[in-house]
DNA sequence: GAAGTGGATATACC
DNA sequence: ACTGGTATATCCACTTC
């Protein structure tokens, strides 16, 4: 018997004589990497109708005994039945739960319970991972004590402890969690490849880079045996790839981490392994990564957990991000402050002896940056993980709403409920025919410049009303009846129940540990906290979208319909209450309201917060977003009323909040967001239109003279769907043909650059695609479309609060007809 | 062939 | 297909005269 401290990081299953059992990969608090050997119990429930009487129950119980399957491997069996009083959506109900020989059968048998009695069967659609860590309570990223038997070379489990290459395996006798305040850092390594060509396996590898604790080489074939601290030089690709193997089983990471390698550098070398007859057993156990088939390819190495970075950071971290684009570029100089490094491809038969240095250098730095950027986001990874319970391979590549079901999945035990199954086919199909509801309410703002503006919004505004007026779908009721919640979604009434549902209830508690972690985070501020508390936040965020979301568990519409209602409603009757005080409610949009303050203090604007804030029923809040100095309203381009989501504030520390206007949109060219963006800010600085409009004129005159750079007048647009499935042929789409043309490579989800040339027949009017060009393609700007088609619209309606007439500052351009009623 | 309109598309807000 | 709805604005595609 041996006892040790472990810590799980991976779990994975198999076979042996028939029965299921789990691996899980971690490691001790020595540091050693150990593999655990566990099983457990694996059942489904089935739902009895109301009142069976036993007899009847016994029958069905004797028939359910009976159910076998036999395939090709094993035979498949129920071992026992138990009756156990659950709870199901809002009911309760006797259900049996059937355990079963191996979890791989359970759908099966699921489908052979076909009784009349039996109203439903659940539970045997969860992954064996999720079951065993619900059953053993063997969370990931927690720490345990674990006692158990050493297997060193038995025949237990048909010797799978002799191909698994950990200093111990254990087989799994006693756990116990244990309370571990350290912060657990694991062992990564970072890589990235670089190839000639972009298509996975079709050239070859060059090189491959490998970072990670004082660590860092690049192994390659090519250069002329350039020595280098960090170069590992081989004699070709297989050499090298077989080099990259042994590196990696002599580091033994925890983690392998790349960006974007589920979709490029780890399948990329598999397929360069298979070419060279290479078995790329990289894996604890000497077998090779698996690649799930279907549209997002995920590579999973066993014993290493692989993480994607990109995945992550494109699911869950970008929200936290002000990147225009998720490039490694992009991301790593707003999260590290640091940069990829220079490096122009070209293909290898082209690069001269010398620049080799410079291209290992560039893929060094990329491990490098991936690295780095685990390091950064391991937090947030941790934090999520351990909330939400799932491993660590799961969290990294689910999608919002799989985050939020398998919180719910992990944290029923304590209501008794059975778990709702997947929807799928036609389930789906129905819920996505379904009419879309009313959502958000937006005040239409009367365009102006306002002075001495006051900004509330909700606390978690849709988190709250669910939980305030109990929406979910095992409290929805179909039927009218006494003491329900009434809710009106457009023509039609729906009901909820006002006995608490789990899912409210849930989410009540998610709303308040966000709140106790972030006050803890303001009291001593630390990466930990903070990302604990933007889980929860995240989360709450998300429970009002899942709900209306046709994939979800716990999908009902009218839950999501009525979150959407109520909150118009006490936002609606927030605005009349402002008003009502004698202030000008100049905007609100979804949660937030803002108005004039006038002469009125802060202190008493502070009272009239709590004033509305005893009136607001359950746990909705309102709070304080701001007091600003300035804010301004502009019109519609199309149309004389005032254009909603787009304003710019001004704080009193004269710090900008600007929303919506073409300064915040990627695919406007950088001088028409730079101009726009200052002419905001004299605006608001000053409180008159006079400094904007020598600043405009300046700009204009720049222009016509032909002395703004190219790089400023670059338009970006993001490419979302393969060329040929394009209806409308917008400029973008225009370039990126042009440049597959000229072999560029073109991405689905790349931003498209171009600039607007000026046409060189000038008699026939073209298209705008048609004055497109590439950047690098020779031309000169177009004057007029910069004027019109960029500038103008850009501050046109910024000016307009001035009547500003423009004409005159665009004087010799006849056409810009700009007030021609 | 110009003018007007609706659709397609991209992006932002909350 | 991988949370929801609301909104603005551009450019193209098409119709109409």
């Amino acid at each position: 018997m041996k006892k040790i401290e472990f810590i799980p990081l991976d779990y994975d299953y198999f076979d042996f004589q028939g029965k299921n059992y789990t691996k899980i990969f971690g490691r001790t608090k020595q540091g050693e990497k150990v593999c655990l050997i566990d099983s457990c119990d694996i059942y489904i429930w089935a739902i009895l109708k109301p009142n069976i009487k036993q007899n009847k129950i016994n029958e069905i119980l004797k028939k359910i005994k009976k159910i076998k399957i036999d395939s090709k491997t094993r035979i498949s069996q129920v071992i026992k039945t138990e009756i156990h009083d659950k709870n199901f959506l809002g009911k309760k109900v006797k259900a049996i739960k059937i355990f079963i020989s191996n979890y791989k059968d359970a759908h099966e048998i699921a489908d052979k319970i076909t009784f009349k009695e039996i109203d439903k069967r659940r539970e045997y659609d969860l992954s064996y991972t999720t079951k065993y860590i619900l059953e053993k309570k063997l969370k990931p990223l927690n720490w345990y004590k674990i006692e158990g038997e050493v297997l060193n070379n038995s025949l237990k489990f048909g010797g799978i402890d002799n191909i698994i290459e950990t200093k111990i395996c254990l087989k799994v006798n006693n756990i116990k969690q244990k309370q571990e305040q350290t912060i657990f850092k694991p062992k990564t390594l970072g890589f990235d490849i670089e190839t000639d060509e972009l298509e996975i396996g079709k050239g070859k590898i060059l090189m491959i880079s490998l970072v990670g604790e004082n660590y860092k080489k690049v192994l390659t074939w090519k250069g002329e045996k350039l020595k280098n601290d960090y170069i590992e030089n081989y004699k070709d690709e297989a050499d090298m790839i077989e080099g990259f193997i042994k590196n990696i089983k002599k580091y033994n990471p925890d983690i392998l981490t790349g960006y974007f390698s589920d979709g490029f550098d780890l399948p990329y070398i598999k397929a360069r392994a298979e070419k060279n007859n290479i078995r790329l057993n990289i894996g604890i156990d000497n077998s090779q990564p698996t690649f799930s088939r279907g549209k997002l390819i995920t590579g999973k190495i066993k014993g290493i957990v692989h993480i994607d970075l990109f995945r992550f950071i494109r699911t869950i971290y970008s929200q936290y991000l002000q990147s225009e684009t998720l490039s490694l570029n992009d991301v790593a100089s707003e999260l590290l402050g640091e940069k990829k490094t220079i490096w122009t491809h070209k293909h290898s038969s082209k690069i001269k002896p010398k620049e080799w240095k410079n291209y290992f250098e560039y893929n060094l730095q990329d491990s490098i940056l991936a690295f780095k950027l685990f390091e950064k986001i391991w937090p947030d990874l941790l934090e999520l993980t351990k909330i939400i319970q799932e491993p660590l391979f799961n969290i990294s590549r689910d999608s919002m709403s799989a985050q939020v079901e398998n919180y719910i999945i992990h944290h029923l035990e304590k209501y008794n409920e059975i778990i709702e199954k997947k929807p799928f086919g036609e389930e789906i199909g129905k819920r996505r025919d379904e009419e879309r509801y009313e959502g958000a309410f937006v005040l239409q703002p009367k365009p102006g410049l306002y002075n001495n503006i006051a900004f509330f919004d909700f606390t978690s505004m849709y988190g709250s009303v669910i939980v305030t007026f109990n929406l979910s779908k095992s409290t929805y009721r179909e039927e009218k009846e006494k003491n329900l919640t009434e809710v009106e979604i457009g023509k039609r009434k729906i009901y909820f129940n006002k006995e608490k549902g789990f899912f409210p209830e849930m989410l009540n508690e998610i709303i308040k540990k966000r709140k106790e972690y972030k006050k803890e985070y303001t009291e001593n501020p630390n990466p930990i906290l903070k990302a604990r508390s933007n889980a929860f936040k995240l989360l709450t965020n998300a429970a009002y979208g899942y709900q209306g979301f046709f994939g979800a568990r716990y999908y009902q519409l009218e839950a999501a319909a009525a979150s959407a209602s109520l909150a118009r409603k006490w936002i609606k009757k927030t605005i009349e209450q402002i008003q009502k005080k004698g202030f000008e409610v100049i905007y609100s949009d979804t949660d937030s309201i803002a108005f004039i303050r006038q002469e009125k203090s802060k202190e008493e604007i502070q009272r009239l917060l709590k004033d509305i804030n005893e009136k607001l029923p359950g746990i909705m809040e309102l709070d304080l977003e701001g007091f600003f100095k300035r804010g301004i309203w502009v019109t519609k381009r199309t149309g004389t009323f005032g254009a909603k989501k787009k304003y710019a504030l001004i704080d009193e520390k004269d710090n900008l909040k600007i929303r919506g206007f073409e300064t915040v949109r990627r695919d406007w060219c950088n001088l028409a967001r730079k101009t726009q963006n200052k002419i905001l800010e004299l605006i608001l600085k000053n409180g008159d239109e006079k400094k904007a409009i020598e600043y405009l004129k300046e700009v204009i005159n720049k222009i016509k003279k032909r002395e703004i750079e190219l790089n400023e007048l670059i338009i970006k647009t993001q490419l979302k769907k393969s060329i040929e499935d394009y209806k409308s042929i917008n400029p973008h789409v225009t370039i990126a043909k042009r440049m597959k043309e000229n072999n560029i490579p073109v991405n689905l989800g790349m931003l498209i650059e171009y600039y607007i040339a000026k046409p060189e027949n000038n008699h026939k009017k073209l298209l705008v695609r048609e004055k497109a060009k590439m950047p690098n393609e020779k031309g000169e700007y177009d004057i007029e479309y910069y004027l019109k088609n960029q500038i103008l619209p850009s501050v046109e309606n910024i000016l307009e609060v001035f009547n500003v007439n423009l004409e005159e500052l665009l004087e010799g351009k006849k056409q810009m007809s700009l007030n021609d009623f």
